[in-house]
DNA sequence: CTGTTAGCGCCTTCAG
DNA sequence: CTGAAGGCGCTAACAG
């Protein structure tokens, strides 16, 4: 691997000069930037950027920690937050959590270990040593879709329980009364947030919620799909459901699919999180849409502000959500 | 932050003893051990990896560049890679290209600079002069579902001709005579390769590819939307629409649910890649599914051997695509 | 304008 | 079994 010091050799300069073109900093006579630029250009000279970093305690890299690549909310996400950091000169690497709370933490202290100069982070769970004491460590982290109790984190999300709201309301205005969710755990902030919507809609319209028509899942299609077969086979079948997530909301009509109902004749159904397909279900599906994109952007804005050390005046951004109406929700009397 | 240094002062020993214990190179006393142990416990100590890796010339770290996060297909190999990754230790560098070849050979620049132990890439292009000369220039290199044009690569991909021919071959059976195709573009070899498969299971049918019901797209689903558009308004409308990627055939599918017309009534369609939704839509579509999960594995588990210096006897492994039949064809006589 | 030099934090001979 | 010292490749004073 070719070096400055080998650079300097062949142009008969000294490393500094050297470093000097390479950053163009400080003068450096055109003469001999010529000869330096000629050098690299003839060696195929790279920068070391571990070498480097290790002398400016920066390494233009961030770390990205979220529970599932596959789920297209989260991959929406992340191509904000790539589109923003690559525009910014920032790297990102990939930690995919599964949820797991071992995994994340040993993916902090990597990260930590690789020096990223900034981190975000769509927590496993609201309380967690380890992001506990990575925010005393690092300066620079930002969270997205899901925070932590913490105070004074920055944060990137959507306002969950205003979505589900939405959703809910909706269906009362359709003249629903048993409307079940399938919830997703109540350890994440956007697991109980939906959930809290949920409530309080149903109690706003005096309605109380059902302890059988709620089911707490995993946000994982398969339990969509177990759920739903439960809500189903009640005696009292309710007769809209909300599914608090996009791969839950698979796993529900898998199973709606499954047991020969019709939507929304059988059952009528609302989905949290859009999908591109939403329109080509049968029959299109209704759901609340959730600003992905603009999140990823949002969380990646704040996290430069924030290693720039600039003001940062609000540190909640809440997106708004929005209510797509489709086929997929009938009126009743 | 805390050094081995700072260690060596705290537990009073020299940074040597402190570097043995921490790697577990070479015998310590017990004694040694202890207070070295105690003093990173008390400190919170982490290694700084920049250094260590500038000294050993390994950074367990892969670069993995790719067309598309947002895009289902990629995700779910991500997802393979990452697996396999995180079980040996290694991180991800995500590298989103968007098909651009300038910022493929930025990043492909940046990799090397941050000094990528490998690398695992879905080339935007068949040849680029970027990747030719990193191939001169690293070691570690696996192409992904799309290679280049070079001897002796190392390649983890699905056989897109076979799938493709089993796609057509389908609709042939059913009666059709008149199949459309959306292919993607011809300079990527997925592209290329199904395009070819389109073709031979033509020919080979006695059939002659028409140029009017040939259409070449760009893997991106306004590319499907529009395509299906002309071929739709055709005078002469094909009986039957092979699209060649996942979301190339939900722009597809939208075009026709915008005409109003009916699958597979009015036109029968198959696409390639599944898709979780597929059974869900209206009507459910048949696909050609690859193992796009077992694609990352097999890249990430050849990269890895690659790095290890280990033999690998097949340089190139081709994976078997599957047809999945639903309901999106319909027999015609 | 250019060169010399001292580290960044770590690993690794080489002595002891 | 332990310590001293050199160097990985680069940047940034500090001299000149």
């Amino acid at each position: 691997m070719t070096t400055i010091k080998d650079l300097a050799k062949m142009a008969n300069v000294s490393v500094a000069t050297v470093s000097r073109v390479i950053n163009k900093s400080g003068y450096v006579s055109p003469e001999l930037t010529r000869r330096v630029g000629q050098a690299i250009a003839e060696s195929g000279y790279q920068v070391n950027a571990l070498a480097r970093s290790l002398k400016t305690a920066k390494t233009h890299t961030i770390g990205l920690i979220i529970a599932d690549i596959s789920n297209p909310f989260f991959t929406s996400v992340i191509r904000g937050v790539e589109d923003i950091a690559y525009k910014h000169g920032y790297n990102l690497i990939l930690c995919n959590t599964d949820e797991n709370l071992e995994k994340e933490k040993l993916y902090l202290q990597v990260l930590r270990g690789k020096m990223v100069d900034g981190l975000i982070i769509s927590p496993a769970v609201t309380k967690s040593e380890g992001i506990r004491e990575l925010l005393r460590r690092h300066p620079n982290v930002v969270f997205m879709d899901r925070k932590v109790e913490e105070p004074e984190v920055i944060c990137a999300r959507v306002d969950n329980v205003k979505g589900t709201k939405m959703a809910i309301d909706y269906l009362l205005q359709l003249g629903h009364k048993d409307i079940a969710i399938i919830s997703g755990p109540l350890n994440v902030t956007s697991g109980v947030e939906r959930y809290q919507g949920y409530v309080a809609a149903l109690k706003e319209a005096g309605l109380e919620p059902r302890l059988q028509h709620t089911k707490i899942g995993t946000f994982r299609q398969e339990s969509g799909y177990k759920l739903a077969q439960e809500l189903l086979d009640l005696e009292r079948r309710p007769s809209a459901l909300f599914v608090a997530n996009n791969v839950m909301t698979i796993g529900a009509l898998l199973a709606i699919r499954e047991r020969g109902l019709s939507i929304p004749d059988d059952i009528s159904v609302v989905g949290f999180d859009d999908m591109d397909w939403a329109v080509l279900a049968n029959p299109p599906l209704t759901t609340v849409a959730q600003p992905t994109y603009e999140m990823g952007v949002k969380a990646m804005e704040l996290l430069i502000r924030q290693m720039h050390k600039e003001k940062i005046d609000q540190k909640e951004i809440l997106l708004s959500p929005e209510l797509r109406v489709r086929e997929s929700c009938k009126k009743i009397s």
